[in-house]
DNA sequence: GATGAATGAGCATTCATTCAT
DNA sequence: AATGAATGAATGCTCATTCAT
């Protein structure tokens, strides 16, 4: 009984230490979406979290390991949230590819700020290594996962026999990012011309009929 | 007499302002280029162009205004910069395809802060009416050169006749915008991806042997 | 029996309590040593002293009472330590007046931190009262050492008849602290020149030949 | 007429801008002067300056820089300052030694922050390379002063015969700097007991109820 | 046109101190 | 007794901008 009053006293106290670091993480977050890093300022973040300058530094003791922390928790942020799942098709690969379309669409409309992040996270690696290296572990798994996903549809017959990996990939990769030049209205668009492309003409005909 | 004067008096001074302000927009778009908006300080870009900072003021009465100036310079840059002409096949809308790979190619060569510059003005458009009001100059430019492109691919059918433009242009503009997330040294086998996908099969054939 | 419990459990823990402070007093000393009042943090001296800010602030809840508590500290360190004993001459004042010369010496060779931190205090001392009261005693009692010395030394013979004690003993005094100007390495010269000066003409010749 | 307006237009301004890093120095000194270097705010500087911080920035961009400033600041200082010269005796040596008393009391009474201010720096030679190379040339040049005095005295009778320079010029420069220990009120105790000690016996005589 | 000097507002960071545990 | 977390008030320094010349 004791025991259990312990724990419960305890345990609340770790959970806060870990949402300080969680709080004032977000709240750069919110400030580089709306400002960039041209207006990051330690003062807004401070302000935004609810907190003191100074118990900003308590846990950041600079702005670069803050900016570092926010790329760690941007990674975090796009391994754990997804769109809600779709309807499946049974065709593992289509179904994941249209997953990949549906997630770039609910990150644009659910959470346009994301996309701005990860541009200006992107923009900062090229001067700043740390940075470099968490988006690189970032971009790295998610090629991974595409790769994935198109070495499965030629295998298992949904995707085009004479697709080449090495083409299909990075096309993909930059049709999924490239939000920023082309607008999200015209996703669906991007996703059904890809499609036309990349499925096998027999699934194709199969799917005729059924909606995407 | 006076006139003429004048004239002369004028010209030269007037042609040695606009000097002096491409002067100091080429300096901010390398400070841009290599310390990103977040580092752009009006000092290190007038110290770059080799005048004091009240002259610099002179010339752009607020950091916002050379801001802006640099986002129509950037512009320009845009519309006159090119690759070299490449050898033609006769087929127009093949030729000027692989022209924009090739400057796609050529930028990030040759000048690789353009594209740095370009994304950094791109994310700063989102909250910059005057910067946005010039992107999307050059964005649509851009676009209806793509536009272009498809349709007289189409029409002398050298792509696919089933091709919906719709879908093929942000497609393409994505692809060809889209370096940032899969490297430059995968374009080449983006364009060969891209070829495969819409030139009309006669096409191919007839292009067999021939290389890109 | 309680009693004595209470006297066991008190008595060791106020022993440590006077370690810790101790500790805590070396080592702002130390900082103050390396760093002079200008670089004076608590969270180092805590840091150095391997406690918590917050301990140090448990035995010295301000700066300042740790800056008072050094001053007594210091007091206590020249009221203890000392060079080793020289060998006697048999003339008492001359003795003391020797192992006055030899402590100076011993101090800036072996702790020449002593000196630094003396002279930050005693600078400390023209605005601050209570560092002020404490040197004030550490230099009173120094004076009336050196006085004793020169009394005895004239009433004994050692010194000359007709020195000025209210000269004499302030001119010792500048001499013996005057390290700052002249050098250590000039205090030997000094020590000579001094004795030159002091001592009784026969009590010179008497001493001619042993090595002072 | 023109001429004289342009001379009187530029001779203040030119003025003005010497004055403002004096002004500014000034400030500094009185600011160490009342809280030591421990107490010194570029802020308090600026302020007592009457100019903005920025100010004081730019013409000490760092506050080491000013501190650098200050240095050679108060060697030139004590290059200039000295008390109203004292009635003379024909003997050189005699009087310029009674005037380093003179100056040394003058120092004292009249400027009191000077002898705080010249301690602070030399305590912050130890850590500062900087200020010890300017305090290093302050000492050097008063003791090869001090030499002059020590051995034209010597030379010219005054002093005696067997006096030995290497003892008695840093004898002298500790008694004379000693003023933190002795207190000034005892200078001309101490001047006496050094007259004593080093004038030639029949320069004594010849003094004799002569006032000092 | 051009510049040296000046400034108000602000910036990341630090510091002595406090407090709940 | 001891500590991790938190904070208000600085602290040295920077920045875009202005102004007299």
């Amino acid at each position: 009984m004791t025991n259990s009053d312990t724990a419960e006293a305890l345990i609340p106290a770790l959970t806060e230490q870990v949402d300080r670091r969680k709080i004032l993480l977000q709240a750069a977050f919110d400030v580089i979406a709306s400002s960039g890093f041209e207006g990051l300022r330690t003062r807004a973040v401070a302000e935004r979290a609810g907190v003191n300058i100074a118990t900003l530094h308590y846990y950041f003791p600079t702005k670069q390991s803050l900016v570092e922390g926010l790329a760690q928790f941007l990674s975090g942020i796009f391994a754990t949230l997804h769109a809600p799942s779709r309807p499946k098709t049974g065709r593992v690969a289509l179904d994941h590819l249209r997953q990949e379309f549906t997630d770039a669409q609910f990150y644009h409309e659910r959470h346009p700020e994301l996309g701005v992040v990860l541009q200006e996270l992107a923009l900062r690696a090229n001067r700043d290594a740390a940075v470099r290296h968490a988006m690189n572990g970032l971009t790295a798994s998610w090629r991974s996962w595409i790769e994935t996903i198109v070495q499965t549809g030629i295998a298992e017959g949904t995707f085009r026999q004479d697709l080449n990996p090495r083409q299909t990939v990075p096309m993909l990769m930059a049709v999924l990012a490239g939000d920023s030049h082309v607008g999200i209205e015209e996703l669906e668009n991007i996703q059904r011309g890809v499609e036309e492309w990349l499925l096998a003409p027999e699934v194709k005909k199969e799917l005729k009929g059924v909606k995407p």
